[in-house]
DNA sequence: TTCATAGTTCGATCGTAATCGAAGCATGGA
DNA sequence: TCCATGCTTCGATTACGATCGAACTATGAA
């Protein structure tokens, strides 16, 4: 079989377990830097650039250099087609050899993702903050609601610094424990901030896994219901 | 990061050279045997059955005993998708596996990808069918136009039959050779069936090109005006 | 029964590539 | 100018898995 495109180079990129997480963090449609990946895939930096390097040069991910950092992407909206169909089988053969370990239900409950809140409570105060017009979608992007102000004061965000930022405010961000969107972005990362601040919860050490106090969670719950 | 199916261990599957022989030799829809597949890889036999236990513990092939046979096949539409999808991002970043070959005029201009027709023929089948109002996209999704069931007829295919099934009867397939949709699902395996079936073209033997008769040829061009 | 063919299992070998620490650049801020 | 941070390169180590021959099992044919 000589003939076309080979799928191993590309495959193989994406086979290693390091650079399959790099991948599946910038699935999120965010650019991270090499530390912010590492941190991801689990290795150190040099590991994480030196990954980074053979992905760029199989043309999955571009980077580019922005003062100190180096920021990657996918490279290219098929890759991330590409990725979407490797999980689809994924998520199929899964249920053979899913054998949840220990720390998983917490993080199907609620963890981070990059520096937002991912999993159920992550997809259920998105879904929450559209049920109450905080955010809404407008030409496929999501966008600050008539009501988001309200929602940032209760939780004591301050709305213009964010805004006066360079970093977009909302962006949904694709959740592969539930298969439905969170919020990431500015507002995202800040309400993250605000939870574990107000020490509704906390961060696992060593793991992503969001744990919410039996107090913390009360008030998180009643923040969905408005 | 323990977070939802992980496209680590799938894509390690295809991203091997000999697995990634076997599964593109498999994306010709054709049922393998266990020695078929070791040579189209270029390894022995103990090799190839290896490699074959680990795709079907991952869930990529399939395999039925047949007597003294083990005939594998894709487990899974899906995993011809995938496969497919690897093949347009391996394109895009020229990966030619080799030169194009001799054999390689012959599969671009008419090839089989998995079930349906592919290739030059494949895309302008495609786009005569929209232009006929055989099929037409609505709200991003491709599916029967008013003219449907007339081309249908001229080739003799049963379309409720077709429409009985589970299967989608119409969806776009990303062409690797001509960046450019051919058409997929049920009623794209059901023309191929009927191009080969009435003679106007057979299989090339360990190949996934398509050969046109003369005589064929000319009746498809004549489909293809309508 | 005996032989032949198709495929699997086992064990040993061998390459490759993932990994990390340490050192080297480069950029931005003080 | 100096230092801190972010990243890359280098070199050595290590671990995993691809590979094959040989032996074994199963099916079919003579």
């Amino acid at each position: 079989m000589k003939e076309g495109p080979s799928i191993a180079p590309i495959a193989a990129l994406a086979g290693d377990p390091a650079r399959a997480n790099m991948l599946s963090a910038l699935l999120s449609g965010m650019a991270l830097t090499v530390s912010e990946l590492a941190g991801e895939a689990g290795v150190t930096l040099p590991t994480a650039s030196s990954h980074l390097a053979k992905l760029e040069a199989g043309g999955l991910v571009a980077g580019v250099r922005q003062g100190r950092h180096r920021y990657f992407r996918l490279a290219d909206p098929a890759v991330a087609e590409m990725l979407e169909r490797i999980l689809e089988v994924a998520a199929r053969a899964g249920h053979l050899r899913t054998r949840p370990g220990p720390g998983d239900p917490q993080l199907r409950k609620a963890r981070v993702c990059y520096d937002h809140l991912a999993g159920e409570l992550g997809v259920r105060l998105f879904e929450a903050m559209k049920a109450r017009k905080a955010i809404r979608e407008r030409d496929g992007r999501l966008e600050l609601g008539p009501k988001g102000n309200a929602l940032a004061g209760e939780l004591g965000i301050d709305l213009d610094t964010l805004a006066a930022g360079r970093r977009v405010l909302c962006r949904p961000c694709l959740d592969w424990s539930m298969r439905r969107h969170h919020l990431a972005g500015g507002l995202g990362a800040a309400i993250l901030d605000r939870v574990i601040a107000s020490g509704w919860a906390r961060r696992a050490r060593g793991s992503r896994a969001v744990l919410f106090s039996r107090n913390g969670e009360r008030h998180f719950e009643a923040l969905l219901r408005g």
